[in-house]
DNA sequence: TTTTTAGTTAAGCAATTGTTAAAGTTAAGT
DNA sequence: ACTTAACTTTAACAATTGCTTAACTAAAAA
């Protein structure tokens, strides 16, 4: 089924970009000027996506944002920021105020179908799969539980955690800041030092033993699942 | 996916029929009528191409191109500048602030859409996903790794960028200047001896064997990736 | 030939990662 | 509330990698 994609951006330059780029790889769009347009609309349809800039005349991207996540039946709508390139702080609110995930100007068309693809996806996933595979190693996303060959063993939550997180970007390296940003492991605000992610990393290797040689490092910016070799 | 071509030109009559050209030839166009215009557009879309007017009222390409070629983001964007037939001098300045190619008027739409192929297809995506690709030779984006003849090879991060900054820029040499104030590779306030470059340049030679020689020497100039011959 | 520029080498040094142990934190049981 | 155990985080130090520089050689230009 084709997915709708709501877009409330006041300059008419760039969500038109936006538009043109989302019908192309096959998803409808409906483009708003402000927060109140969106909320408006949202009342008879739920879009499957929305992109809300941060800055927008009459309501702005974060109140609007606070008011659909307020909505019951909006709630779990993903929705990605668009922010100007200096307001980094921006991010951070966004996050707050349960935005997930957040495009920064000058905006790309790569990105931008790869975040929503991304995003998309997942909400698919969420539901049904329990387990996460990658060859001998099985993650019980239900119980916490680790297997390798269907044997068990143990990890700590952060453990289990980071190797999910390592997982499910399996041939996408994750630097240190990526992987201390992450809300599932640290939840929102919470402040670690880096260098305690090659504490934990040095941990897994060692529970996962030869299967550990997964987990390998790419210097000079973060770790990586490769299954090669 | 569709690209976004942005062309600054001054001339209504010209940058109308350059946009019906490329239009035909399934490309999006946005048309702007002076430097500022364009780059305004530029802080929140990154066009794939810019065909850039080097006579232009209140700024002109040149200036315009030199600021591009200043943005981080904004520095690998193929420019094609446009010219009158008699400045020829025009063309070496071009050259020098960053332009990939020229057009020169009266303009052939045969030309025009050949010379934008060119400088387009030279990077292919595959499978959606981050490769940047040359003949044999292929970066996973993504995993920051090198592959020749789908054959892994090892390289270092700063070799890693090294060869993604020359390949974004094929065609067009590269000063050691430019090269060492690259943020991507350098951050934004280290300053390196220009000719560590070499250094590196001689220890990616050498990792990519026989592919190697696609990295020329300017004499006095810099480097470039030159796939001819 | 002289001068300039690029290629090459190797050593010192800086940056990054691995590892360990101790301190801090949390949670559960008593 | 106290104790204990498990886990997390940090700090310190060791090991490693690879970046940068300087010095020398080779090649091209003047």
């Amino acid at each position: 089924m084709n997915k709708l994609i709501a877009i409330a951006e006041d300059e008419k330059d760039l969500s038109e970009i936006l538009s043109i780029n989302l019908n192309q790889e096959g998803y409808k769009t409906k483009i708003f000027a402000n927060g109140i347009e969106l909320l408006n609309f949202c009342k008879s349809v739920i879009p499957d996506l929305i992109l809300l800039d941060i800055m927008m005349p009459k309501l702005d991207g974060i109140e609007t944002c606070k008011l659909i996540r307020k909505e019951s039946k909006l709630q779990d709508i993903p929705i990605i920021f668009i922010t100007a390139k200096s307001a980094e702080s921006d991010i951070v609110v966004g996050h707050e105020v349960g935005g997930n995930d957040y495009l920064i100007k000058p905006i790309s068309s790569k990105v931008l179908v790869a975040k929503i693809k991304r995003l998309l996806n997942k909400t698919k996933n969420i539901y049904g799969a329990n387990f996460l595979i990658l060859n001998e190693i099985k993650l019980d996303m239900d119980s916490y539980s680790t297997f390798i060959n269907d044997k068990k063993i143990d990890l700590t939550r952060t453990e289990f955690l980071l190797l999910e997180a390592l997982i499910k970007n399996q041939g996408r390296v994750l630097s240190r800041d990526q992987l201390v940003k992450r809300k599932r492991i640290w939840g929102d605000d919470k402040i670690i030092y880096d260098r305690t992610i090659d504490v934990h990393v040095k941990n897994l290797r060692e529970k996962l033993a030869s299967s550990g040689k997964i987990i390998k490092t790419v210097r000079g910016i973060g770790y990586i699942i490769d299954t090669n070799d």
